[in-house]
DNA sequence: ATAAAATACTTGTATTTACAAGTAAAATAT
DNA sequence: ATATTTTACTTGTAAATACAAGTATTTTAT
């Protein structure tokens, strides 16, 4: 189940901060544990419990603060690594609903596509999906999707209403997203974006294109995506 | 000059490292020399060394594959912390210039000011200017900049033209960008920005509102960034 | 009561040592 | 010649140890 097992120390370590920072158990502001009492509760020395706190850090979880301690910061990194937070109210909790658009088929890659492929990637097909996703009911994200069709049987089967695709490719596929560049524009909505999200036809619309590289060597994430930031702003840490 | 010494040896050896690769020393796809080659090469340990490397590859310049080494990417980080690339041709040589569209001049701050000021802040007073900045002579961001007035003797007094203002804040101040945050929206031009940006009115813009911490406690760089993505697309790693 | 000094914490830096695991080239066997 | 194995590299993980430097509290002196 859980996919802890057979991690390095630090990453377990990791993974179970990060969870305690998301799921609320430390909460804004809070002081992690010492590093030396870190070491106690888990059984590590302090250069692994270290490395564990500058992923973290680095990740935009944590800030630390010689002499005083790590204090825990949980806004970001939801819907996938886009975050978004409101700019008039705060984020909250936030009712988040995912709808297919197109449903995964396997296409063949289009000649320009946006970001250069490797030969296997042209060989295996493309999995194609387009998915709105909805904030309090407002369309937000208009988002297409594209995976190279590499070792991931039965995807185009899968359920994706309600759920993020990186947490199907984390638990089925032991995928996980480690970073990636992207490409963004403010552009005029297209009769399809405009329809979709909800705007009128030339309002300014984001766009990104992302490319995501994962823990598999080769395999790749591409996504187009089209943001109505009216009412949001994309929200990130650098 | 230069801020080399009484640095920490792991940060030494990444500004080192930074400046052979931003200066062509090493080019894109180069393998770095390997981490006992650099131990040797600058009297340091591995963990010293690896600390280095690790620095520059979550700040994107290398990236790291076990058994092979370390290879070298120098494309974004430009421009402040922003990076264009263009959508039609590479990069290549870009031609940068600074417009100063308002001097620095001391003001008080904005009572709704984009992000929550801590007391110090509001009583320093702010910094503010107000720049264009040109790739190939395409106004391509219009950029107002807010500083709070904290120990920074003689900054308005100071040539900014054709000069990065982090490395006027480097040079001068030693301070040194750690990171930060921005929100990222679409809007269309107001009169203002479309002239400046040569743009139609109304057309889409890229608006980033940006607050960068610094390395001085309590000193933050906030920014209001407006872009014409028509010709050029905000790069960026993550 | 107030201010200064000592203290007990915190994270930061750095060395040394050892082995695991991935990659690529060289040596060997077929 | 070609495939396989070995070898020599690379980075990854992890421990044990030591001291420096920043922060906050407690103690002490005024």
């Amino acid at each position: 189940m859980t996919p802890s097992r057979n991690l390095p120390q630090h990453r377990r370590l990791y993974e179970i901060l990060r969870k305690h920072i998301t799921e609320g158990i430390y909460k804004e502001g809070d002081l992690l544990p010492s590093e030396n009492e870190l070491c106690q509760l888990y059984g590590m020395t302090r250069p692994t419990v270290r490395q564990s706190l500058s992923t973290l850090a680095n990740d935009g979880y944590i800030t630390k603060h010689q002499g005083k301690g790590s204090i825990v910061h949980h806004l970001p990194r939801e819907i996938g690594i886009l975050s978004v937070s409101g700019t008039t109210s705060a984020v909250g909790n936030r009712n988040l609903k995912t709808r297919i658009i197109v449903k995964p088929v396997l296409i063949s890659w289009n000649n320009d596509f946006m970001f250069p492929l490797s030969q296997l990637e042209k060989e295996s097909g493309c999995i194609y999906m387009e998915r709105l996703r909805l904030l309090d009911d407002i369309p937000i994200f208009y988002d297409i999707s594209y995976i190279a069709n590499i070792n991931l049987p039965r995807i185009t089967s899968r359920q994706f209403e309600n759920r993020s695709l990186f947490k199907i490719l984390r638990e089925h596929y032991h995928i996980e997203i480690k970073g990636g560049e992207q490409r963004i524009k403010a552009i005029p909505a297209s009769l399809k974006t405009s329809s979709l999200l909800h705007l009128k036809k030339n309002q300014p619309v984001l766009h990104l294109e992302r490319k995501m590289v994962t823990n598999v060597n080769g395999l790749f994430l591409y996504s187009s995506i089209y943001c109505n930031t009216e009412k949001y702003s994309i929200f990130g840490r650098f």
